[in-house]
DNA sequence: TAAGTCACG
DNA sequence: GACGTACGTGACTTAT
């Protein structure tokens, strides 16, 4: 595992265990305890283990530890000592069923994953005097968990007290009541009243009311001792001109040093998570039933995921390059033997429809890789350069493509690759059509989807321990980037062979965990076909009509800089109408509107809700600035965009869609995001004129009508619903004429609405704030409604209940094809944090399935098109849509055929008990097409 | 790199 | 009754 750490800032929270002092406090604090198979006492230790689980796992918000660390003393012979010989001698030896419970907590401390730290010659005090004033240098917050006097010196606004016993923080007032000064003259106040615990000497006679009467009349000890004859009881000035020295010395024993040569430096702190297995096997040991059972509960709860394997470590020496053709037979005869292989690719950029390839790397074991060059150039390629590097020895491109097809065609022989969509398309543009396959990628969002990551890199840090060489190490990064075709040789061995090596190891960890989680039918019958299908239509794209991009782009600019000029106008200044922090200042500060809502960072909202609020009120800078971050929007993210995405080559735009980026089990789509073209306003509507078929075709578009809807009727089985979508009903007035007992005909089109957005809300795990919001309603309407809906659809309410109660006890929930999605924070103490994964329970198996079935409808695509004799192509998805082209000639054919395809898409496996309906339409462009 | 905003289903 | 919220995404801009 990779040493992790984090640097201390001011969102940092460190956390600091007085843990010596704990193990005396818990001893004599809570009731003896012995472990019942031998009576070994175990109590201290079990309220230790008590007090961290707590720590770690409950708190949340600021008081969430971002860095923590046991601190102990080591021996008891310390720096005081040498100061004077006295200090804590007349401590009595522990009592005896303490003693074996000290390494316990050291053990403890290291179960629970944090650092149990100790220095010889210090206490355990001046350990965390140190690392809390290093912490409070850099602004981050400081707990000292202890509720020894002795740290209290330490307090400030930035570090407190936490003494977990009584759930107590202490701070300014506690230090003030119980030594009569702050935290900065705790030290003078200890050093004359002394301490008889710790054997401090301090002033006879002297106690801490007397000391803090002193002290804030002299200010110091040490102003004291120097204007000692100014006192005026004779007694009191004697005692401390003759005690002068001891008095001194008193206050060195009580400082705290703040310099101890620490070791480990603050950000190796760092909160981490605790090995599972490990801690549970110390609790088991101990014999602690309760706490066994909450931390098993919250591990299992959050998804048992395999423990990182034991397996060989990663050694790149063992690679190979393959450069001759014996070399390369001896690759394929070795592929055939095992009937697998890990595949991956090497390109000179990252785009599939344009980049060349330039290697191959295959793995067939562990540590039993290769790497195939087939385009690099010279290191120098391309500059002038004098030095008279070659172009690195390989096999010619057509050779080994020659040789390889067989390979990567052969349905024999099992491929696999991580992220294999880009492969797919990297081959097949050189006439390779790869199958079978498998993609660790979708294996593990099969697993663990909402869990993590399904990267290469974080899968393999996550479950292999291993840390794969990093693409930018070897290329580079920013300006000086290079190309893969430009790395030499021995290095693209170590990366790429690598690539495979890891594939190759977490096939073998995924594959056989499928059937375990029982999430065969949604990898094999949904997610390992779409690499495939995905790719083809990427490798398509879509064209768009650059000249009227272009054209929007320059009215957009003009119409901008009108809106500018009227917000200077307006606010009476220039500014950054770019800038919300600017604008913000502007509003609520120069002109003085009213707030209202502020971010979670406590700047004034100004986004659209707030300012169309504002022009409500009569003002009219807000509306300016809402038409120029309208246009602002269009122009940058739409009109500029969409141009620069124009491919080189093909003159159309390939999207990129991610297979595992949404937890749903949606698809997303990036670079550019085709998901989100404009429709909802005329503005934006243009935008989506802009995308178009070639001369001659068409775009057809279709979309599912109320798939999230008719998919709640048949999951939570509502009988009023699905009947309502079998007869064909106005969903949205149904539900109103359902709630409000009024006839569908001639319904107020405001009723209607209202209807719809609770059928919206009811998808996304309604709640009164979300609906009023969405309304422009009062909340406790809102709650009416919602009252009210449940009473006419109590199924839907058993649904929601049911649905979260899955959730909290599997931590999962599912869609119709048995697709998990993994849920976080169901059983937070956190009420916020809760209801969120509560909605998304909700939320999740409705739109995962209508995410399941229209992947299989894409699946089904291709082959019924071809089936048909057509000539359309799939281009894109949009969650609902499909959009195709096609010929003009063919469109009625090929609209019957999708339509065909996409409302049956989940037969004959699976019958829904609601009909699925599909619009579709043909124009030459999208937005007539939609 | 994070925060704010806004485009979509 | 108080929490602080509608579910799922990605891109662009400003500010640090």
């Amino acid at each position: 595992m990779t040493q992790d750490t984090a640097p201390i800032t001011e969102d940092s929270h460190l956390y600091l265990i007085d843990a010596s002092g704990y193990i005396f406090r818990a001893f004599h604090a809570l009731p003896p305890l012995t472990r019942p198979s031998d009576g070994l006492p175990v109590g201290a230790v079990q309220g230790f283990c008590n007090m961290l689980w707590k720590l770690l796992e409950e708190l949340k918000g600021d008081d969430r530890p971002t860095h923590f660390a046991c601190i102990f003393d080591k021996g008891s012979y310390t720096f005081r000592n040498d100061l004077y010989p006295d200090y804590k001698a007349q401590r009595p030896p522990p009592p005896e069923d303490l003693v074996p419970q000290f390494p316990l907590i050291r053990q403890a401390a290291i179960a629970f994953g944090t650092p149990a730290l100790e220095m010889e010659g210090y206490e355990a005090d001046d350990l965390i005097a140190t690392y809390a004033r290093q912490a409070e240098e850099k602004g981050a917050r400081v707990t000292i968990v202890s509720s020894d006097k002795d740290l209290m010196q330490l307090v400030s606004d930035k570090i407190t007290l936490l003494d977990t016993m009584k759930n107590k923080r202490l701070s300014f007032e506690e230090v003030e009541a119980k030594f009569g000064v702050g935290p900065d003259k705790v030290i003078d106040v200890q050093s004359l009243a002394g301490d008889s615990v710790d054997n401090v000497p301090g002033a006879p006679g002297i106690g801490v009311k007397t000391a803090a009467t002193l002290i804030n009349e002299y200010g110091d000890v040490l102003s004291l001792l120097e204007r000692a004859e100014e006192i005026k009881q004779p007694k009191r000035r004697q005692t401390l001109i003759d005690h002068a020295d001891q008095i001194r010395v008193s206050r060195d024993l009580v400082t705290l040093k703040c310099d101890v040569p620490i070791e480990a430096p603050l950000e190796t702190l760092k909160v981490r998570d605790p090995d599972p297995a490990t801690l549970i096997e110390f609790l088991e040991g101990m014999e602690f039933r309760t706490i066994t059972r909450r931390v098993r509960e919250t591990f299992e709860a959050e998804g048992d995921l395999p423990d990182p394997v034991e397996s060989e470590g990663v050694d790149h020496d063992q690679y190979e390059t393959v450069t001759t053709e014996a070399q390369l037979a001896e690759w394929i005869s070795r592929i055939r033997k095992t009937g697998y292989v890990a595949v991956d690719t090497e390109t000179d950029a990252l785009d599939a429809v344009s980049s060349n390839l330039v290697g191959i790397s295959l793995s067939t074991n562990v540590n039993e890789a290769c790497y195939i060059p087939v385009g690099h150039v010279s290191v120098s390629e391309g500059e002038l350069n004098l030095s008279n590097d070659e172009k690195p020895e390989q096999l010619g491109l057509d050779k080994v493509i020659t040789a390889l097809k067989p390979v990567l065609e052969d349905a024999e022989i099992l491929k696999i690759g991580q992220n294999f969509k880009y492969d797919l398309a990297v081959f097949s543009r050189y006439g390779i059509t790869v199958a079978p396959y498998d993609d660790t990628m979708l294996l593990s969002f099969c697993l663990h989807a909402g869990m993590h990551g399904h990267g290469m890199d974080e899968l393999s840090e996550r479950f292999l321990s291993h840390t794969p060489i990093a693409f930018k190490e070897v290329c580079g990064t920013g300006k000086s980037q290079i190309s893969f075709d430009r790395v030499e040789l021995d290095k693209a061995t170590r990366y790429a062979a690598e690539d495979a090596d890891v594939t190759l190891r977490l096939w073998k960890l995924f594959k056989p965990l499928l059937a375990k989680q029982k999430v065969t039918r949604v990898y094999e019958r949904i997610e390992r076909a779409l690499p495939a299908v995905i790719s083809r239509m990427e490798l398509e794209g879509v064209k768009v009509d650059r000249d009227a991009l272009s054209r929007m782009s320059s009215d957009f600019s003009q119409r901008m800089a009108g809106y500018e000029a009227e917000a200077h106008e307006l606010a009476g200044k220039d500014f950054n109408l770019g800038s919300p922090k600017q604008l913000g200042e502007i509003l609520f500060g120069d002109m003085g509107l009213p707030g209202g809502k502020k971010t979670k960072t406590g700047a004034w909202s100004t986004d659209a809700s707030a300012l169309e609020e504002l022009a409500a009120a009569g003002h009219d800078l807000p509306r300016t600035i809402i038409n120029w971050r309208t246009l602002s929007k269009l122009k940058s993210t739409y009109a500029d965009a969409l141009q620069e995405a124009i491919n080189k080559k093909t003159g159309r735009v390939h999207t990129s869609y991610s297979l595992s980026a949404a937890q749903t089990g949606r698809l997303s789509s990036t670079d550019p995001n085709l998901q989100n073209i404009p429709i909802r306003t005329e503005e934006g509507r243009k935008i989506r004129n802009a995308f178009i078929a070639e001369p001659g075709n068409v775009l057809v578009s279709a979309d599912y009508s109320q798939i999230e809807l008719r998919l709640l009727a048949h999951i939570a089985d509502i009988d009023a619903l699905k009947n309502a979508f079998r007869d064909g009903l106005d969903i949205h007035a149904m539900t109103a004429s359902e709630m409000f007992g009024m006839p569908i005909e001639g319904m107020d089109p405001m009723v209607r609405r209202q209807a719809k957005a609770i059928n919206f809300g009811i998808i996304y795990g309604i709640s009164a704030y979300g609906l009023s919001n969405q309304l422009g309603i009062p909340q406790g309407e809102a709650r009416d409604y919602i009252k009210a809906y449940f009473e006419k659809f109590p199924g839907i309410r058993k649904y929601m209940d049911d649905t979260k109660e899955f959730a909290k006890e599997h931590a999962f929930v599912q869609t119709i094809y048995g697709r998990k999605c993994w849920v976080q924070g169901i059983k937070a103490k956190n009420a916020a944090q809760r209801s969120f994964a509560e909605r998304q329970a909700i939320n999740a198996p409705i739109q995962g399935s209508a995410a399941d079935i229209i992947k299989r409808a894409m699946i089904n695509m291709p082959g019924a098109l071809e089936e048909a004799g057509l000539k359309g192509r799939m281009l894109l998805q949009v969650h609902d849509e499909l959009i195709f082209e096609c010929p003009e000639a063919e469109a009625d054919t090929l609209i019957s055929t999708v339509r065909r395809v996409m409302e049956k898409a989940t037969e004959p496996a699976l019958q829904l008990s609601v009909p699925l309906v599909v619009d579709a339409r043909a124009a030459d462009n999208w937005a007539d097409a939609h």
